[in-house]
DNA sequence: GATGTGGATGACACTTGGTGTCATCACGCT
DNA sequence: AGCGTGATGACACCAAGTGTCATCCACATC
């Protein structure tokens, strides 16, 4: 490795959220990314499948993270104790990298296709956390819908948490939104 | 209307529902929906903001349907029994029309972009939902939870009420999917 | 040190989605 | 008859994405 220069991949991603941060992504060709990172548009399509994926390489890391957190929720733990567990995991990973995730979603926000491929991505970490519970035994409509329900509180609590002056810790506000959600849902 | 042949928005749908179905979305060109329906590429994209928007020009009138029913509830309805007469008014609304949403729901369902497409509307169709409740004086991280879970609740029943063999009404599924939900979220 | 192999990259042509622009055509109105 | 108007067609164009082949250079092997 260092025929070329190392770290296309990485090179990629940084001039891709360089340039959409800057022009926009609509205002972007992967051309000028490619050119950034002193490669080709052939190249960028080697490691991305589209346009829109070099903002999301790091979904599978934080998929990886959910399904461990919640297979490694003690047995007893209710299925929305466990994914809770893992909700506070991510929370810590987010928290180290608030910078980045906040100009990451300025881009996202700013872009309607952006939010189509952020929702897909999400709804897959919802199919693996509930696949994730069901080797925990839970059943499957519950299954599906206590790991939809853990999607949501974090994308709420999230979303408040990037936009937010004060700086409230993630953890701390994805506490809330599920208190909030158990509140909504309870009975009378 | 009369100097050309009427309904050119319908024959569209019908062409790409037709197409999409038989060759699959990927193997069909724009090109081909327009000749089907008569009419040119250009005029396709008249009518539709791009390839996979000829799918879901229903969901306008879905979201206005969730709306109008929000609000329409007593005002003593706590928000998730408001949000749940809309979901029973939105399941007969599809069960007059089961027969059209398997076959357009196989379609998104073999499709990842579609799926996308799908995803955003439903998020849309959750702010909308929020935004009703808000105007009943539900607050904020409250209105939203509430609209998420109730769109949840309504694709998870929805996706086993048109794969089921057995007919049982999407609006059972609904209200078991809720009563899950409930049960899930329940303290202790 | 020559040779060969393989993985990463570039070059290039091509299809298709999507848009801007102007021409055309038939209808209703005056 | 002439005019305006809205829907459509024709055409050119850009950018995303893909298939294919050539190229290059690090590394192992002889």
């Amino acid at each position: 490795m260092g025929r070329w220069q190392p770290d296309a991949r990485g090179r990629l991603q940084e001039a891709a959220l360089t340039l959409y941060g800057e022009r926009g992504f609509d205002n972007t060709t992967v051309a000028e990314i490619a050119e950034h990172a002193g490669l080709t548009k052939r190249t960028f399509f080697r490691y991305f499948a589209d346009k829109r994926e070099v903002l999301f390489w790091g979904s599978a890391v934080l998929e990886e993270l959910f399904v461990t957190e919640v297979s490694a929720a003690p047995e007893s733990a209710a299925p929305l104790d466990a994914v809770a567990a893992a909700l506070d995991a991510a929370a810590a990973m987010f928290e180290e990298r608030r910078e980045f995730a906040a100009r990451r979603r300025r881009i996202i926000a700013a872009n309607p296709e952006l939010q189509e491929r952020e929702l897909i991505k999400l709804a897959s970490l919802a199919g693996a956390v509930a696949e994730a519970l069901r080797r925990r035994g839970v059943d499957d409509p519950a299954a599906i819908l206590t790991a939809e329900a853990a999607i949501t509180v974090f994308r709420v609590a999230f979303e408040r948490w990037v936009d937010q002056a004060d700086h409230q810790p993630l953890q701390r506000l994805i506490g809330e939104s599920l208190e909030q959600l158990r509140a909504v849902t309870a009975h009378r």
